[in-house]
RNA sequence: GGCGGCAUAGCCAAGUGGUAAGGCAGAGGUCUGCAAAACCUCCAUUCUCCGGUUCGAAUCCGGAUGCCGCCUCCA
């Protein structure tokens, strides 16, 4: 397995630093809205990255923390006259609901900030104590930069050019515009804590440090989280993990890339965001994640609704054949009918491709191009009856099912469920265009009739109405099978 | 201004030295009462541009152009 690690800027064969195991951090989410797109990626990258860590038999522990106190979390109570608390805990439940649908598997442990306040001060005064961090007289704590020589790295930026940009807010008692808080004092209406410096609440850096220490232990093998958190977000956190333990913090830093809309990044800040609620009122959540994995991780995303389409079609593709490669492995009775050398080999070939693609930092991009190759062999094959019924196809059904289902696990992909998810997405797609089944049903009786009448005019009249509708109809041996275009 | 990333067909996208995966859209064919789906065939002598290294480069190096990101909260 290698990943390209943000800190080294190369792509590095993956150790963990105790075999078979792998301590894993990621950067939840700030509870203070709902999560759009940009979310859903990084919940998603992360989430096939244990899934994929863990079928390769590395035994993972998986921590993924929240954010429940924060300025923005606060500004938002005030503006809806909510406490903090009833923000972050109306927020988190969202984010759950949503991670749900979206088969984000929850992290084994998922620690919000607002419970680790003790473990948060013992740092924060371990770093006071190896002159690493100061209080200032008002009640503020703050990480002294230039005690960590090592500080920048991460984000590949120089001190010295950093200092020229930085900007000093007033009331700060800074020694140095760099430092950065640790525990910022009380103000009015907002929720505090006692420390050893006087009230206050924990700065946002802080709390991935201690979280991730007390729960992991340092080094961390990998850490991950959106690539605008690298500087200063991460910067921070390393510099104080480092500083306070002399240990290595982390040894993989892995960034996942934007959701772009026209372009841009996709942020609160720019008011183009799309939450993932808005993405499941028109679209399946399972078509959300295949669209999400359709890119390699690192780079960047454009979201349109007409890729979003594009991402159901192709997913559509894979489970009809799932669907059908079931259908034929069930009710034939095999013949000794040889199948083209070349096409049990291609087979083989596709099918041992996807797993190097993942282990190649991660590239479910190429691992899902894979698996298309695999879907039209197996097309293939379906499609000239006497291979379909052949002993050698049978064999190559089951390994495609046995493919599909295990692909499906690591991507979080329901390739193995295909009448349901095809059922699903016949319906997801009528309620986008209004349709009502029931009436559809009914033209369509009232089609075969006329069909087996031989009146065919009038069949395909009412085809044609089915069609104006957006509803195409595919007449199989089964009978009709209708679907919203 | 500093640092980093990206540029591959109509659209999306994989590909870090060996001669351009895959998807969507499109054209023709097979199948079909006709369709649809599926399958077959076609669809980049070429990877933003200009130089260089090499037997050989989309891939490495230098330069140019364009776009994006971080430097302030942000997945």
């Amino acid at each position: 397995m290698k990943f390209q690690n943000t800190l080294t800027g190369q792509k590095e064969p993956f150790v963990p630093h105790q075999e078979g195991k792998v301590k894993l951090y990621v950067c939840g989410i700030t509870a203070y809205d709902y999560c759009h797109l940009g979310h859903a990626r990084a919940a998603v990258v992360f989430d096939v990255l244990v899934r994929f860590l863990r079928f390769s038999g590395y035994e993972v522990l998986f921590i993924r923390n929240f954010t429940d106190v924060d300025d923005k979390i606060i500004n938002r109570g005030k503006e809806s006259n909510l406490s903090s608390q009833e923000v972050a805990e109306r927020f988190i439940a969202a984010y759950y609901e949503d991670m749900e649908r979206l088969g984000v598997l929850p992290a084994d442990v998922e620690p919000r900030a607002t419970e680790h306040i003790q473990v948060m001060q013992d740092l924060i005064q371990k770093l006071i104590d190896t002159g690493h961090a100061y209080a200032t007289p008002a009640g503020d704590v703050y990480f002294r930069v230039r005690s960590f020589p090592d500080y920048g790295r991460l984000s590949g930026r120089n001190i010295e050019e950093l200092k020229s940009g930085v900007r000093i807010e007033p009331g700060e008692d800074k020694e140095d515009p760099l430092d950065f808080a640790l525990w910022k004092k009380a103000g009015p209406d907002v929720p505090s804590w006692p420390s050893p410096w006087g009230d206050g609440r924990p700065g946002w850096h802080i709390e991935c440090s201690a979280m991730s220490e007390k729960y992991l232990g340092l080094p961390l093998d990998i850490h991950g989280g959106g690539q605008d958190l690298a500087f200063p977000h991460h910067e921070n956190e390393r510099a104080q993990s480092e500083a306070a333990s002399g240990k290595t913090f982390v040894r993989y830093w892995l960034h996942n890339g934007f959701v772009r809309v026209n372009q841009e990044k996709m942020a609160k800040s720019l008011g183009n965001f799309i939450t993932i609620r808005d993405i499941m009122q028109e679209y399946l959540p399972e078509v959300l994640r295949f669209f999400l994995l359709g890119k390699h991780y690192r780079s960047p995303l454009d979201f349109t609704w007409e890729r979003l389409q594009e991402s159901e079609r192709g997913f559509k593709r894979l489970l009809e054949t799932a669907w059908q490669t079931g259908q034929a492995l069930e009710n034939q009775k095999w013949s000794a009918t040889d199948l083209p050398e070349e096409i049990d080999r291609e087979f083989r070939t596709a099918a041992g491709l996807w797993r190097e693609s993942l282990e190649d930092d991660l590239n479910t991009a190429a691992a899902l191009g894979h698996l298309f190759s695999m879907n039209r062999l197996i097309n293939r094959i379906l499609d000239q009856k006497k291979w379909r019924k052949s002993q050698q196809a049978g064999e190559i059904f089951s390994a495609f099912l046995d493919e599909l289902e295990t692909l499906g696990r690591i991507l979080g992909l329901p390739f193995a469920d295909p009448e349901r998810v095809l059922s699903s997405l016949r319906k997801s797609r009528a309620d986008r265009k209004n349709i009502d089944p029931a009436e559809v049903e009914k033209l369509i009786a009232k089609r075969q009739k006329a069909r087996q009448d031989k009146n065919f005019e009038q069949a395909d009249l009412i085809r044609n109405r089915l069609v104006q509708m957006g509803v195409a109809l595919r007449d199989t041996p089964s009978g009709p099978v209708w679907e919203v275009e």
